[in-house]
DNA sequence: CGTAGGTTTGACTGATCTCAAGTTTGGTGG
DNA sequence: CCACCAAACTTGAGATCAGTCAAACCTACG
């Protein structure tokens, strides 16, 4: 199952039979369940088979934020390996099937090979510099073109996973959920999708999403992926 | 210079030899220089000793998004251990010094002394959760909330680094800078500093902000200091 | 088929931006 | 030590992007 870890790692020996050791337990859930929650303190590391979910915090208002998207092949709640609290929740977007083992196991692994920590470091920073471009998205792009990127991201991620043709895919997410990660409301949303389309740039037909002209949409988008590092993962 | 580095890390032996050891070159820059443009190859790391900087990215259109604050103490470019291509742009905000050294030394330190990788490990991950918080205030905060919660970030990091007293400091960013921060503009920025002033939470003259009721600010700013994981750094 | 969740559309509102003109501040050179 | 200048800050008025509220329409599922 977890041979994707490795695929994510440069450097890799015959820690590969090591991280077969690791006692790993299958799961699934339902769409809408939480893997972990806002506050709770945490002991275990996921690695995400199938389905999709994302992460979360809210404002003491209500207000949910949606600071990342994960799918098959994401190691979620690495954080957890060393920062015991968790600061954000995880949430399935659909169902899911999921790898679990208990962070000290993964930490005693990490300890005696270093190649496995150091993909999984990396991955850590790849996290950091997803999440330094979703602040820029928000902060600094209007709304169009935070749609846009959030699109071609999740276009691009997928396919580095291995799921499939950046051009056309099913989405997992509601608009709700869109609007939570661009920062929009799900009204704007629908009316930046519907202006997508009518430019040419998407076509729709409910969740699907065909990409028209990936150039032009990474334009519309100012989509650069650099920041995803050659995201292995 | 860098035992900075030992308070930060939670399990250290007799690896601060090793630290100690580290060939550092001590350097020093004005105000508004670049210790890395979003691009470039690093292959160096740097320890902040004194002043301010920040990191940020720009969109293609030539906006400017802010995306963390560093302070002396602050280990900064820690992701070219093992991320070779920037993402992003470090700029001094005020004259500043701080210690250079080669990622390969860095490297090479981190993989003989397993204390030293989980302490600056631990380090990224929460870089990641503050991140996470700001994409949660850029996102869903009101610009009274953004700008009240970089002030009260600010205050805290200050204090844990052992820079002050959070009731009252010394901005070291202009209102340009705090409106890159916070996803606004300078004159809205300056309109929220005012209104906060008028609310009695904030007094300023010129650059030096008092908290004047910290309960009441953490409030307004919907501020939790729980993402910052106990920053020690 | 009834219902709930999701999507779409319209009309109106409002927070924040833009543009523009002052004012203050801090640094620099005479 | 003063005059000047550029950068930073402040304030006002009008424009606009995105939000709010509300209703209608789908569509998957029980």
């Amino acid at each position: 199952m977890t041979r994707k870890l490795e695929r994510l790692g440069t450097l890799n020996e015959q820690d590969r039979s090591a991280l077969r050791d690791l006692p790993l337990t299958a799961r699934r859930t339902a769409a809408g369940q939480h893997l972990l929650r806002e506050g709770e303190d945490s002991t275990t590391c996921y690695v995400l088979l199938s389905g999709y979910a994302c992460r979360y915090k809210t404002t003491s208002a209500g207000a949910r934020q949606i600071v990342s998207f994960h799918m098959a092949g994401d190691i979620v709640d690495l954080q957890h390996l060393l920062l015991s609290r968790a600061d954000h929740s995880i949430q399935a977007m659909t169902e899911l099937t999921f790898a679990a083992t208990p962070a000290a196991e993964l930490k005693k692994l990490v300890q005696s090979h270093p190649a496995i920590a150091e993909a999984l470091w990396r991955d850590t920073l790849i996290d950091g510099s997803v999440y330094r471009e979703w602040v820029l998205n928000v902060g600094r792009r209007d709304a169009k073109q935070r749609v846009a990127h959030m699109l071609c991201e999740f276009a691009a991620r997928r396919e580095k996973a291995g799921l499939g043709s950046p051009a056309s895919f099913e989405l997992p997410m509601t608009q709700d959920d869109i609007a939570d990660a661009t920062g929009l409301t799900n009204v704007h949303v629908n009316r930046m999708l519907a202006l997508l389309a009518a430019e040419g740039l998407i076509a729709r037909d409910k969740r699907h999403v065909e990409i028209e002209d990936w150039e032009r949409m990474c334009e519309a988008a100012d989509f650069d992926p650099a920041y995803l590092h050659a995201l292995a993962a």
